[in-house]
DNA sequence: TGCGGTACTGACCGGTCAGTCATTATATTG
DNA sequence: CAATATAATGACTGACCGGTCAGTACCGCA
């Protein structure tokens, strides 16, 4: 990769009508809000490029096909945000159980309720068709975010803060009222309503 | 309706080339199978037509458009299914947590790696669509399900076989790990696994 | 044997949309 | 101020598929 190098010359915030740095980034922010509100196969490019303000042909330039600008949609919003996340239960001060209870609990209550919810549903939907996606969804953030929490709570179990449970082996299951939530929510939220507390 | 008074007087299993009370239910049952291998925008009625081994204008006599045929496809798989547990439950003679940890576990317990299982994927990646087929599975399945929940608990607490808790309140809680198992399976198969233990 | 009815066929139409590409606009360089 | 490069445009194409409908095959019945 060729670094611009008189690209800096340019007065710092300039309108700059073409900008090939920040095109790419544009993009799939403005395909995450369609793919959001309409699913992959119902999200036409054409709007996804109206969106960005940007020509029809323009997203070609950055992503070969459809599928190749929703995986990076799913990849740059996902991973990003886990990320905090994770680093915050290795560094934590906290007893295991503040920590759930604190940071844990809120990062998880407040994800039902934002947009990023909505990747989730679109994983769920269209996952299966996209095999490398999945695996790189689980390699990325699942595995590493349940290896996590098993080190958290062995943490905890050797502190003697609590005893062994079953937990340990299954952390999915911390996880799995929210994933309920957030699909209930996704699903019948004209309906009926839930909560997510413990 | 007029019923066919004379049909029944050919012998009785003659192969019959048409059947207008067997063709509807041999279509849907075809475009289950397609859609729980495709997904619903993937799913082209010709294929369900073919393996229907009916021609491509067929369906549309009995169902107007694509969409109601997806739904004939849910109501028909779902419901009667989960009749059949309800109704167990609220007949049994056992104890709550015997049923807990008998039939409804085994029930649960299969699920997963059950066909039905796909009907759940696709109501999730499509349910937001059809707001009137998700109406529709709340009230015959999930608020049904869930009364019938609450009920068996309540009389396992009058019964002072356990303490009030707040599963009462969030039978959902209960489901969550299955409905957990249902989407790990069907995202990560090819790279873990999980069980369904309580 | 022919008549009327209806389950069924499959060629076809019209609309949609992913993806292409010839062309234009802008930036950079010398 | 050319000359070169490349970001960006948007009209266009080709494939695909939901839905239609004029016609056919087969039925029971007189």
């Amino acid at each position: 990769m060729a670094e611009t190098k008189s690209a800096e010359r340019k007065q710092a915030k300039a309108k700059r009508r073409r900008d090939k740095e920040v095109r790419p980034q544009e993009i799939v922010a403005a395909a995450f809000e369609e793919f959001a509100e309409k699913g992959f196969a119902e999200t036409r490019l054409e709007d996804v490029a109206a969106r960005a303000k940007v020509s029809k042909g323009l997203p070609y330039l950055y992503f070969k096909t459809k599928v190749e600008l929703f995986k990076a949609v799913i990849r740059s919003v996902i991973t990003s945000h886990f990320e905090v996340l994770r680093q915050r239960m290795e560094t934590t001060e906290l007893s295991t159980e503040e920590f759930l209870k604190g940071p844990f609990l809120s990062f998880i209550q407040e994800l039902p309720g934002s947009r990023r919810a909505f990747i989730v549903r679109l994983l769920i939907s269209e996952g299966y068709k996209h095999p490398e996606l999945t695996q790189f969804y689980y390699e990325n953030v699942i595995s590493r975010g349940l290896e996590t929490m098993r080190r958290l709570i062995d943490r905890g179990i050797e502190r003697g803060e609590f005893k062994p449970t079953p937990l340990r082996d299954y952390p999915q299951l911390l996880v799995a009222p929210v994933l309920m939530a957030i699909l209930w929510r996704a699903l019948f939220e004209r309906h009926d309503h839930l909560d997510t507390n413990k």
